[in-house]
DNA sequence: TTGTAAGCGTTATCAT
DNA sequence: ATGATAACGCTTACAA
């Protein structure tokens, strides 16, 4: 491993000028410099960024906290994360949490032991003192808080939407899914739609799952059908439930849209895929993710950033689960 | 930020002890010891990790690299390392490579700067300079390496199935997608399936792809038919590419499976949401991961590897896409 | 059994 | 404009 000390022995100058050509910063005459930058080529070394993030007590890297990185939805943020930090030089370490504080707050610690200098996490508790007593800068993506630097998009306007939608096009006795009660986002699709489904005077009976997995999925579908046979309107708590839904109305022979529309949330990657496509919430998660990293970033460097949370609106994806309309 | 010295001065010990009782080494008083315990949780202390990875120029960190997490087959892996890891007190710093070899060598670079303990990478050139000048254990991941330790499935055998299941079902006239040229694995499936058709004296016809995003995968799809009208079987080079044949047959309104009979791969959570649902070649991709992590951490922690690679075997996921036959 | 001190590779302060 | 050197928080000889 060549050092620091190596490149200023081979270009005959003490560490301190070496570390001063790295760091552009204190006066280093012109030739010296150049002297420098060859033996740093010569030896190929790159400073060790351990050693400086103990020194100054802070790295170059952020901690991301996601829920479960299988879950279609997530990859996007993760991704829209890790650009935007790999174009400021940033690194992530990263941490499935699936929904539990418990992994949270170790994940959490292990960051700190590695000086991360900020951290982007979806939790559903916000408040919760492992993040109020963080002394670095958190966003939260994908969830609300009201005092803290939060990313997410509004889930109940998307819900409100939704409703609207399905109401519009004719559905009658509409079955709304409501999404497992700790997480934050599903509650709020759930409660917009409910609010304008109630708004609007619709029927409607609502179907409680507590998980998003596939497998849990099928049989949430199945019991949509089974306890509510005369459903002729499914609003899901995600694409997954959708597609689940979906399928069960294929094998039960129910044409779609025309017996049952369904209108899902997200727009993940399969719902356009799917036959026929899905209506869908699209919510922007890969610029979301990019944004929570521009905020990350903004806080680290000091910026005085001009707003510390920001809302990204949602938009129907109208495809083929839901019938036309004139517009 | 509370330090050793902290500990220390607490306990009314020296950092030296504070240090053995954390690492459990050296010899210490029974009573020193719960001193010392009791002073590290009164001040809620936990190490320093960059100080840790400095001294010891070890880190408690993996490198993870893959080239796409938004590609719905990676999540999968990554999970798969990440519980591993994780449930091993190692910590993740992860990026996308785009299967990019300057991406691949600027994430490497950091990696070695953070002092990762080995790296797990999922490149389509694992005889790089990169990798073999690295001094600390790689794994490869979804590729093949001659001489390191890879987990891999057995891609070729995987299209040898994919041409044999579809031959038997009675397809006559088959479109083998080939998938990008430079992603090794798709080679190898393309291969097998093409030698297996050869060897089975089928009529197939080859169509190109050069990219597995969603949006190019929709434009491959009509080319299938455009280019070879009468084909009745597709043996797509992964499951996007597949549902996007599927699409595409719907659209033409052609009989899935009585006219057109699809085969997939990788046997992401899509296949089987699809309508109707997929028939592919199954990895299990999160044992995959899982295995990798394993492997890694055997060679980093020098432990004798039985076996220093391992290949998974695939398998045929009979689902709708596919007609049914006497077995 | 415990403590002192050197050293890991940097950066930054203070001389020169 | 450059160089010595202390310091960052830890581990580990070595001494006591």
């Amino acid at each position: 491993m060549t050092t620091i000390r190596d490149v200023a022995k081979h270009a005959g100058v003490s560490v301190a000028t070496v570390s001063r050509v790295l760091n552009g910063n204190g006066y280093v005459h012109e030739d010296t410099r150049s002297k420098v930058e060859q033996a740093i080529r010569e030896l190929n070394y790159t400073p060790n960024e351990v050693a400086r993030s103990l020194y100054k007590r802070k790295s170059k890297l952020i901690g991301l906290l996601l829920p479960d990185i299988m879950n279609p939805y997530f990859p996007q943020l993760a991704r829209g994360v890790e650009d935007e930090m790999q174009e400021n030089d940033y690194r992530l370490i990263f941490g499935n949490s699936d929904e539990s504080k418990k992994k949270e707050m170790e994940y959490i610690q292990t960051f700190i032991q590695n000086n991360v200098v900020g951290v982007i996490s979806s939790t559903n508790d916000p408040e919760a003192d492992m993040y109020q007593d963080l002394n670095i800068p958190v966003v939260f993506l994908d969830r609300t808080s009201n005092d803290r630097p939060s990313v997410y998009a509004d889930g109940r306007e998307g819900g409100r939407i939704a409703a609207r939608e399905i109401v519009r096009r004719g559905s009658k006795a509409i079955t709304l899914m409501q999404g497992p009660a700790n997480v934050r986002p599903a509650q709020e699709r759930f409660e917009g739609a409910a609010e304008a489904l109630a708004e609007q005077g619709a029927s409607f009976q609502v179907l409680k799952t507590t998980s998003f997995s596939l497998s849990r999925a099928e049989g949430f579908a199945q019991e949509v059908f089974r306890r509510y046979p005369d459903t002729d309107g499914v609003i899901a708590s995600n694409d997954i439930l959708a597609s689940a839904v979906l399928k069960e109305a294929h094998r039960l022979g129910k044409r779609v849209p025309e017996d049952v529309q369904i209108i899902g949330f997200d727009d993940i990657l399969l719902s356009s895929l799917l036959y026929p496509s899905l209506s869908t919430i699209h919510q922007p998660a890969y610029e979301m993710g990019r944004e929570a990293a521009k905020l990350l970033i903004g806080l680290i460097e000091g910026e005085r950033m001009e707003r510390s949370s920001v809302e990204f609106s949602v938009t129907f994806i109208e495809r083929q689960t839901t019938r036309k309309v004139e517009s």
